[in-house]
DNA sequence: GCGGGTTTTCCTGATT
DNA sequence: AAATCAGGAAAACCCG
């Protein structure tokens, strides 16, 4: 940690043992009273903040420097002694973070400071994966909608305005190369002075969890999703329904679906295309733990290096996956029952009593710390 | 075309 | 009560 950073906070504190001007922040409003959950997604405008990215920016992406500032954020609204810091516990970024636990949180930070970071840094994680939640559910509208426009007789609407043209047409940057599609994932910009070598804002829009996921990291998933041969789904467009037509009637993997789960309105497309080499639901599972960064909240290391993780937003990841396979109609009900089957090969263990939550068996591989750091 | 591997889909019943 | 887990069965699809 640079010597100015642990001055900063050093400063900050003592300031706020012997203020000048008792019970009153930096930014002119009283300190005191005031919950968490305010403190962390209303403040924004504390001049000790130097950078304040922290706020709106998902914990598990925070850099030290925003750790640095989240922390000395509470240790100057507790009044807390900052000599009395472990000032080591400091130097972490935000993936490290968020992996430790309350008791972890206590005993480093005290019971005071720690409860306080505790309770901070879950509201902070419930805040962002809310978000992701409701982005994923607009951006699933935004892609019914976009293709029902697209694909409406023009004898109809008389080429009227898409909706891309009316989302970019509202967008002050105009940036057309912004897809909608999961990138509101991304509703905050990083700081600019990113100092963990995380993506650019840019390049994580480019490729925001679709692409991303899209192009897994194993050697056995290299180019797995640069499918060029993807065939386009057509649509019908009747008075009571749009349907989607393919263009080659294709048995639907797996066991027929029973008729009567809103498959009359509408009949999903079905693959026509085989799925890309090495495209494992457990790869993809992988990929997603391994880019913190793009996570977004989807899931999260339980121990990371035991290779125990949970499900945060199951069906999320479920719709993720029937993306990538193009079936819309993943559930995780049905990805799970995939990741069952990995119990027997070995690539999963059971972890017991414990929902969501998987572990990697001897059979996976490439998600070892040791592993990627190679 | 065949067979093995990997899902996908559906299901019943149990557990949390 | 709803979500999740467990695992059997059957089928689809890929690949060698």
């Amino acid at each position: 940690m640079a010597s100015s950073e642990l001055s900063h906070i050093l400063n900050n504190a003592n300031a706020n043992l012997y203020p000048s001007e008792p019970s009153l922040s930096a930014a002119g409003f009283p300190t005191m009273h005031r919950n968490a959950m305010f403190n962390d997604i209303h403040y924004c405008n504390n001049i000790h903040n130097a950078d304040g990215s922290w706020q709106q920016e998902n914990p598990q992406f925070w850099s030290r420097r925003n750790v640095l500032d989240w922390i000395d954020f509470h240790v100057e609204e507790s009044k807390f002694d900052a000599t009395l810091l472990n000032l080591d516990c400091c130097n972490i970024d935000g993936s490290m973070l968020c992996s430790l636990g309350r008791d972890t949180m206590m005993a480093t930070f005290g019971s005071l400071l720690g409860e306080k970071l505790h309770q901070s840094l879950e509201n902070l994680k419930h805040k962002h994966v809310d978000d992701i939640t409701q982005n994923y559910m607009l951006n699933e509208t935004y892609e019914l909608l976009n293709t029902f426009l697209s694909d409406l007789p023009q004898s109809h609407f008389n080429e009227g305005p898409t909706l891309d043209s009316v989302v970019i047409q509202s967008n002050p940057t105009g940036n057309k190369e912004c897809d909608f599609s999961y990138c509101n994932e991304y509703k905050t910009q990083p700081t600019p002075e990113s100092d963990n070598g995380y993506e650019s804002y840019s390049e994580s829009l480019q490729s925001s969890i679709t692409g991303s996921f899209l192009n897994p990291s194993s050697p056995e998933s290299v180019g797995s999703d640069s499918d060029p041969e993807y065939t386009e789904t057509h649509y019908t467009y009747s008075p009571k329904s749009f349907i989607k037509q393919e263009p080659v009637e294709k048995k639907r993997r797996g066991r027929p679906p029973k008729l009567g789960r809103g498959s009359e309105l509408f009949v999903e497309n079905k693959k026509n295309k085989h799925a890309p080499r090495g495209t494992h639901l457990w790869e993809f599972i992988r990929d997603i733990l391994i880019h913190p960064e793009k996570n977004q909240g989807l899931m999260k290391w339980e121990d990371r290096r035991d290779g125990v993780f949970k499900f945060l937003k199951s069906e999320a990841v479920a719709q993720l996956w029937g993306q990538k396979k193009k079936n819309s109609s993943m559930t995780y009900e049905k990805l799970s029952r995939a990741m069952r089957y990995y119990y027997k090969r070995e690539i999963l263990e059971r972890v017991d009593g414990r929902r969501l939550v998987y572990k990697f068996g001897k059979n996976s591989s490439g998600w070892k710390l040791e592993e990627l750091a190679l």
